[in-house]
DNA sequence: AGTAGCATGTAAAAAGTTACATGATTAT
DNA sequence: ATAATCATGTAACTTTTTACATGCTACT
């Protein structure tokens, strides 16, 4: 993970599209990127300095009546540049880490039960997940005629979809192996 | 991602099984574990040094003729006892980083052909894999019946065996959706 | 009255990666 | 000859998280 701070890579790619500030990014990411790269205001707003420092965006204070100022940064041309060269850069090896699979690979030590409590939480935190995802993809497939900038969301969707749809499909096979019928019904959240 | 070290748990986890060196950890985690949780020698050895300090584990120097002198560690009830305590306790949240989505979210920048590149490179990364998992699947089904031990191994493999599947399957279908029939045959490596 | 949202940040700590160092043996 | 394996470790660095700080407005 050392190397390459995708943070600037995602600023640079949402002042591509337009100008915005760090609170507004921090929205942008909670509903389309957070789900496969989250970024925090911890690591979003130093970046922004930095990134204005080296040349490759530029803020402007803005006064916002009754409500705090905001500071809504544009990208410049060095910052495409830099957003364009690593776009076209192999993308990395995925990066992953799931703490359940850690749990049940040593969970001889802690018995069966405690395995099928952690597989049930896991199905609960995906149920509705996967089923929006789902949501998203046919309406987003359904309007692409019409609109196709939303196909490289679309992708991210789709993606989505079809990942959580296997933690499902795990999760079920596993209870069955572990001896659990698996419950049908109201075991969304 | 912080809060609790779960290199910590790896370890314990190993050495509730049998003593080893970190040497010999980090090769079984590289068979059986890194695919969702990687842990580097730059981990594993100070972290083995503070659990050594904590009282959790303990070492004994070994001589190897020839080679470099081992140090073996073996867990002790206070490890023990952490484990289970973290066993009992929920699994967090699952942490992804995917950075051929972020490529392809921004990708309107790039043109078509970068991300069909993009996808092309990540569905060979998984060809082998997933058939790699498929195989480990089908094994372990066979001797389960006479080795349950190997029902938690089973659990990890299964969930990477239907994930690298679902990789793939959204490759294909990602690249018919932007205009490439996908290539068949020769795509491994 | 209390919570949520707007809006920006800083500082400390934890976690993780990368590069380096040593040095023998064994396989290609 | 060269590379890989065995075996341990350190140091510097980057990245990420968490907790704190401020203060106004709008909703319930």
């Amino acid at each position: 993970m050392a190397g390459d701070n995708r943070t600037v890579y995602i600023i640079l790619g949402l002042l591509s599209h337009e100008p915005m500030s760090g609170y507004d990014m921090k929205k942008r990411i909670n509903v389309s990127i957070s789900r496969f790269w989250d970024v925090g205001f911890g690591q979003l707003y130093p970046t922004l300095k930095r990134l204005e420092a080296n040349g490759m965006i530029v803020g402007a204070g803005e006064h916002n009546s009754g409500r705090p100022d905001r500071r809504v940064y544009s990208i410049t041309g060095r910052g495409r540049l830099v957003l364009r060269r690593w776009l076209a850069e192999p993308a990395s090896k995925e990066y992953v880490r799931y703490e359940i699979l850690l749990k049940l690979f040593f969970g001889s030590l802690a018995g069966q039960e405690a395995s099928i409590a952690t597989i049930e939480a896991f199905r609960a935190r995906y149920a509705g997940a996967a089923d929006l995802m789902q949501v998203y993809v046919d309406d987003l497939r359904r309007v692409l005629p019409d609109s196709p900038d939303h196909l490289c969301y679309l992708l991210t969707v789709m993606f989505g979809q079809r990942v959580y749809k296997a933690y499902l499909d795990w999760a079920a096979e596993a209870l069955e192996l572990l001896g659990t019928r698996p419950s049908r019904g109201g075991d969304l959240q």
